[in-house]
RNA sequence: GCGGGUUUCGCCAAGUGGUUAAGGCCCCGGAUUGUGGUUCCGGUAUACAUGGGUUCGAAUCCCAUAUCCCGCCCCA
């Protein structure tokens, strides 16, 4: 026997018993997005490393450290650490921006980043996410939040918190960050390490410090005036307070963070988290923003755009364990060949079916339908010389017989209460009976 | 990349220098050769993360490595 080969650190299995809550993700992400007018799309796990170079902005982290690069064929290839540059790539490669604005898509899938895991953070995670190219009217701001709101609201997340800012356009944002560092170069020397470093690189960051030196040298009155004052441009302000007013005027609560900042470069105007406190300390589900000058920087035509991501694992560490799905119906026989054509038979009518293929005895196929189904078919000696079959109700224990050719009628006729209430279902078969129904 | 903790069967766990290393769950079988989910009995034929060391003797003490978890940075 050879060493047994682990999941790498940073992955996970995710296993039948806990596949529930990400099917009932996935398929409310294809609802609630549909249902605002968004199709969906699916992207290659691998880009060229250029694309998250130039789209996600060779300053950030997950950039500078956190890519899984490796070479073929002489190409530089990169397992995509966000999807949103990617979207944009697809967008313009294959011209969308000539289909009627707004282009609505969204998607979902593995993610791939080299950090160190933690609550919340694992190296390949899944994200689900939006993006609308083409329109820069903040009615689509406020579309695409509430869009994250109403997924929230379908898996049963209501009481979110929302924070919302506005990072300016490019020349507004300069303004700021350089009267930034003006005013605080003079406490350098005082800053800790980590703000040393972010001192340069994203000064912005530098306020969201929690070490306390750090935090009194922010709370000096000349850096709070420049924290406070609003060095947003007329057009960035007026966008930023038609968004508010529409978020207002449709019941959304929300709060301004004027210390929001999001990582990665391409973001400007806009930008917005959804947090839990329930998650630790990676606490945000949601976050996502305007990137108007990324598809240019990636080489289409100048276009507006909006998305958010969410971590689907963050999202599952908030929902309540789903029950694992039972079976329809379990066939109980000890003739193999027969069980195989009956669970056929009732497969392709929709059920789902299993039956007994590791030969044990009729008690012990019994004690397993009743652990994973809803209903066992008993297919034994007697049903087979007499060309009938046993249903028996396995919460209920009762049971009825009906002939073998008939199977088609009777399923056709009772399907509709199978999945809702078991024991409706076989009350109904029992009432057709002795209403004459012929099965 | 930097801190702190963790590690005993598939899962949960008792055990702090001498034990055949408890127990529970799950799974499998029997009691019950065609009627279950309760109960009782049995089984899972080399479980102490790995490699060294100390000791007459190590799951238990020491060192190293790994792992996972929690935090920093950063992000979903």
């Amino acid at each position: 026997m050879g060493e047994i080969i682990r999941v790498q650190k940073g992955t996970k299995d995710i296993l039948p018993a806990d596949i529930a809550v990400w099917h009932k993700m996935e398929a409310s992400a294809l609802e609630i997005f549909t249902r605002a007018g968004y199709k969906e799309i699916r992207t290659p796990i691998f880009e060229a490393t250029e694309l998250f170079k130039r789209g996600v902005g060779d300053t950030t982290d997950i950039v500078n450290k956190e890519m899984y690069t490796f070479e073929k064929s002489e190409r530089s290839l990169t397992l995509r650490p966000e999807n949103t540059a990617g979207v944009v790539r697809s967008y313009i490669e294959n011209g969308m921006h000539r289909l009627s604005a707004p282009v609505k898509l969204w998607y979902k899938g593995a993610m791939f980043r080299y950090e160190r895991p933690q609550a919340g953070r694992q190296r390949q995670f899944h994200q689900v996410g939006v993006e609308m190219f083409g329109i820069e009217d903040p009615s689509a701001d406020a579309e695409i939040i509430l869009l994250a709101l109403n997924y929230l609201k379908k898996l049963g997340l209501p009481n979110l918190s929302v924070e919302l800012n506005t990072l300016g356009c490019s020349k507004c944002r300069k303004e700021f960050r350089a009267l930034l560092i003006e005013t605080l170069r003079p406490h350098y020397d005082k800053l800790c390490d980590d703000c040393k470093e972010r001192f340069e690189k994203n000064p912005l960051r530098l306020l969201d410090c929690k070490v306390e030196s750090c935090k009194a040298i922010f709370a000096l009155p000349e850096v709070q005036k420049v924290i406070q004052a609003d060095y947003t441009c007329p057009d960035c302000s007026l966008h930023f307070e038609q968004l508010k007013s529409y978020l207002d005027n449709v019941g959304i609560n929300y709060t301004v963070n004027k210390l929001l900042v999001r990582g990665l470069d391409y973001y400007n105007r806009t930008v917005f988290e959804i947090k839990s406190e329930n998650l630790g300390s990676q606490n945000a589900v949601c976050g996502g923003g305007r990137y108007d000058s990324l598809v240019e920087q990636l080489g289409g035509e100048n276009t507006p755009a909006i998305g958010w991501a969410m971590g689907m694992e963050r999202l599952a560490a908030l929902l309540s364990e789903e029950k694992e799905e039972k079976l329809d119906i379990y066939v109980i026989s000890n003739n193999k060949l027969e069980a195989l054509k009956l669970a056929e038979r009732l497969r392709a009518l929709n059920y789902s079916v299993e039956f007994d293929m590791a030969g044990k005895k009729f008690t012990k196929q019994l004690e397993k339908a009743a652990k994973t189904a809803y209903f066992a078919i008993i297919l034994g000696e007697d049903e087979l010389n007499g060309g009938y079959l046993t249903l028996k109700n396995l919460e209920t224990a009762a049971q009825i017989q009906f002939p073998l050719v008939n199977l088609a009628d009777f399923e056709t006729h009772t399907y509709k209460f199978i999945s809702t209430n078991s024991s409706e279902w076989l009350q109904s078969k029992l009432s057709m009976l002795s209403s004459g129904f012929v099965m």
